[in-house]
DNA sequence: ATGTGC
């Protein structure tokens, strides 16, 4: 495939045609701006997203967002689509880390009442496990596993680590109703209660912040955010759970397919097919865990705050909880008609317009909040969905404000940023801060501009970080 | 994203 095959189809939308690889259903489309996407050709992410539009059943087109980058299977930040019944579930289009995703917390006060910042950080890293060695901050038996899959949040709520107001701003209400780890092996079902409640050790963060910047004023009220205010995002998954649902379910799929199949390609089930029903209870109960693990979190970074700053403190609300590693069966208008879609969303998050149903119900008017980090002393952001993404990206958008780091364009680490930025800093890792990050400071990155430009979401704050406690 | 792996 080559620049030739790249029409642009909107001022933020470019498709790769059926005919740039063989064996493709459907195009690819790109919501992106021209820089952005012509990034994206001769790259791996870019086929790996052309084999995804050739998986069985596939429909309307496979989306890749601005950011998009190569993963195992389908990029990093696309979303693919596949008739139900009648097309194929494929774990890689959904990421290993299950319901990895972002809850992010509210507070009434402003961020100017936190004077000791180093204090702050300092509690927080005191009171949320991360790293090799992080073990759970509460005691979690081997008969809370049943309960967590089953019940996700809820089982937090009826432990005492969460409030009802935080079960209904979650996706979902934080529980998944089908999730089960029967017929599960034991070493899996064992994964449940083992990282629950910490970061692990990768990618996962505990960040605070202040709405820097609110562009609409009336969404941002519903979403309990005021301009000036202190908020809190969580980054964290399934806590090595989905990563074991993952990796056996793959094995699962390939030898039914008699092991012959190419490594190379995705692993995949009919939707019809009994291993395919296996995987979305276990899928379902990832989810669950992933929802009971940030909702611990949360749960940690109250207690941390209480501890920082006593009485004073804020009250923390949550704002919203979601998934952005995921596949759900979903209603969608393709090419006209009202089909069953099974929607994979991976280095995604839903973003239903408003009214659409599957919304929590404070904001089924508003539309789904979307959430979207950034880049580690850089931007993120507070979004929302939009009618215009349901037909544009199966009611999608990305998962990070973050653009890939190009060859050639680093500039310095992220320690220096860091520290140019003011932002406190702790990780037990000691390599975090040497890692190198881009040249680029503008605010508004390329990502979120692609994002409104495409209008799949809309601006409704920005984020200015403070401090982090990064796994 | 991660007690990666060729």
């Amino acid at each position: 495939m080559s620049q030739r095959d790249l029409k642009q189809v909107g001022r933020y939308q470019w498709e790769v045609p059926t005919s740039a690889r063989e064996g493709m259903h459907v195009p690819v489309r790109i919501l992106a701006t021209e820089d952005l996407a012509h990034d994206l050709i001769g790259t791996e992410a870019l086929e790996q997203a052309l084999a995804s539009a050739s998986l069985p059943g596939a429909l309307g087109h496979v989306v890749m967002m601005p950011n998009a980058h190569a993963s195992s299977g389908s990029p990093m930040g696309s979303v693919v689509a596949t008739a139900y019944p009648g097309g194929v579930v494929a774990p890689s289009a959904i990421g290993d880390d299950i319901n990895c995703g972002v809850r992010l917390l509210a507070t009434s006060t402003g961020a100017d009442t936190v004077t000791d910042v180093e204090a702050l950080v300092e509690a927080l890293f005191e009171h949320i496990p991360s790293g090799e060695t992080a073990a759970p901050p509460i005691s979690v038996s081997r008969s809370d596993a049943d309960l967590i899959a089953q019940s996700g949040a809820q089982w937090a709520y009826r432990r005492g680590f969460a409030e009802q107001d935080d079960l209904v701003r979650i996706e979902e209400g934080g529980r998944l109703s089908e999730a089960t780890l029967e017929g599960l092996p034991k070493e899996l079902k064992q994964k449940v209660p083992e990282k629950l409640g910490t970061l692990e050790s990768g990618g996962h963060f505990v960040e605070v912040s202040v709405v820097d910047e609110i562009y609409e004023p009336a969404s941002a009220q519903v979403m309990r955010l005021t301009e000036g205010g202190l908020v809190i995002q969580i980054h964290a998954g399934s806590a090595t759970f989905g990563r074991a649902v993952s990796a056996h379910f793959t094995e699962v799929f390939r030898e039914a397919r008699g092991g012959t199949s190419d490594a190379s390609e995705a692993a995949h089930c009919d939707h019809e097919d009994a291993h395919a029903m296996s995987y979305q209870d276990a899928l379902q109960a990832a989810a669950n865990v992933g929802y009971a693990n940030r909702q611990l979190i949360a749960h940690q970074v109250r207690e941390a705050f209480a501890a920082a700053l006593g009485e004073e403190g804020p009250t923390l609300h949550t704002v919203y909880d979601m998934a952005h590693n995921m596949g759900r069966l979903e209603m969608h208008q393709v090419n006209g008609r009202h089909l069953r879609c099974y929607v994979h969303r991976k280095g995604a998050v839903r973003a239903f317009g408003p009214g659409t149903p599957g919304i929590a119900s404070p904001y089924r008017a508003l539309g789904n909040p979307v959430l979207m980090p950034g880049q580690p002393g850089r931007s993120s952001w507070v979004l929302v969905g939009t009618h215009r993404g349901m037909s544009t990206s199966f009611g999608s958008s990305t998962h990070s404000g973050a653009r890939q780091l190009r060859d050639g364009h680093q500039n310095g680490t992220l320690g220096e940023l860091l520290e140019r930025n003011g932002v406190a800093f702790r990780s037990h890792r000691t390599d975090q801060l040497a890692t190198p990050v881009a040249a680029s400071d503008d605010p508004l990155t390329e990502v979120a501009r692609s994002v409104r430009g495409s209008g799949i979401a809309r601006l409704v704050a920005r984020l200015r970080p403070l401090a982090i406690v990064h796994a």
